[in-house]
DNA sequence: GTAATTGCAAATTCTTTGCACGGTC
DNA sequence: GACCGTGCAAAGAATTTGCAATTAC
């Protein structure tokens, strides 16, 4: 939500890894920022970063996805659609969060809830698994694709 | 387990779609139903029926692959690492089975217990999606890395 | 017989890399 | 001035597609 101490503490974590917060590293978090509920493809960021900084380059783009992901500011995710998506960790979300996937008409939808919290401890107990992250979609067919099934 | 029923059941389901059982398709079955616990790749596929059949050609694995994945007999996944892998579906499985890959050892294990019924009715109550499949992966550390770490 | 299927090579798509140039402390 | 970061273009990896020849039923 607040962009400006968002930005803030990306700078102190570039910092503490070496790395520098560049113009091009700042639209681009800014772009991730302002489209916290999409689920944007390299592709899709470059172009909107391309609004705000048209010289930027589509390989900065990637470079700097993969910084943030290395820094945990985002998650990779892939839908089994063939390319990589980025998402923004909620701050302070202690898990990951889960994915709503329709199959008719392609929609996402987070789920925030923690739900997996029992079903962890039994993967550590049973499976001496120890578990650092998770990701759980489900696929489906979401609330305005069943209204419209039924009319 | 018993691979002529799988290939007779596969035959039907193809004959249903007016598809056929060709001798390439079903080397890639024999194949798959042969590595069972593993999570192969199409190429990883390709050189293994390569084996049997060397004619074949890596696009008709990709094709294969695609045809089984929608009659349902194989689920194509992704782990992050950005290459399909394609997982048979354990005969007469309710459900799709869960993974826990090592971020050490890049290790995947199967995990065939439910678990995500109850998380299932609540994605259906509060959020009212309706599910078909899930697919859930824990990342973390497996047990045999875990010790080697406290070596 | 005929529609489905194949192998090959070329084309596409997504992503990474090499490199010379520009910016920063 | 060393080093990090950038844009561009080329390379690379995974997958798909066009097409003429072949095959299953």
């Amino acid at each position: 939500m607040d962009t400006s101490l968002a930005l803030q503490k990306t700078k102190k974590h570039l910092r503490e890894s070496g790395l520098k917060l560049t113009p091009q590293r700042e639209a681009t978090l800014l772009v991730l920022l302002e489209n916290e509920k999409d689920h944007l493809s390299a592709e899709e960021v470059y172009f909107l970063v391309k609004k705000k900084s048209p010289e930027i380059g589509l390989a900065t783009v990637y470079r700097t996805l993969e910084i943030l992901t290395d820094l945990k500011i985002v998650d990779k995710v892939s839908f089994n659609d063939g390319l990589a998506r980025y998402d923004l960790r909620k701050e302070g979300a202690q898990h990951f969060h889960h994915h709503l996937l329709c199959l008719e008409c392609g929609s996402i939808e987070e789920v925030e809830e923690d739900l997996l919290g029992s079903v962890e401890q039994i993967i550590e107990d049973n499976y001496h698994f120890l578990v650092k992250d998770h990701r759980l979609t489900f696929h489906g067919v979401c609330k305005v694709c069943q209204a419209k099934a039924t009319e």
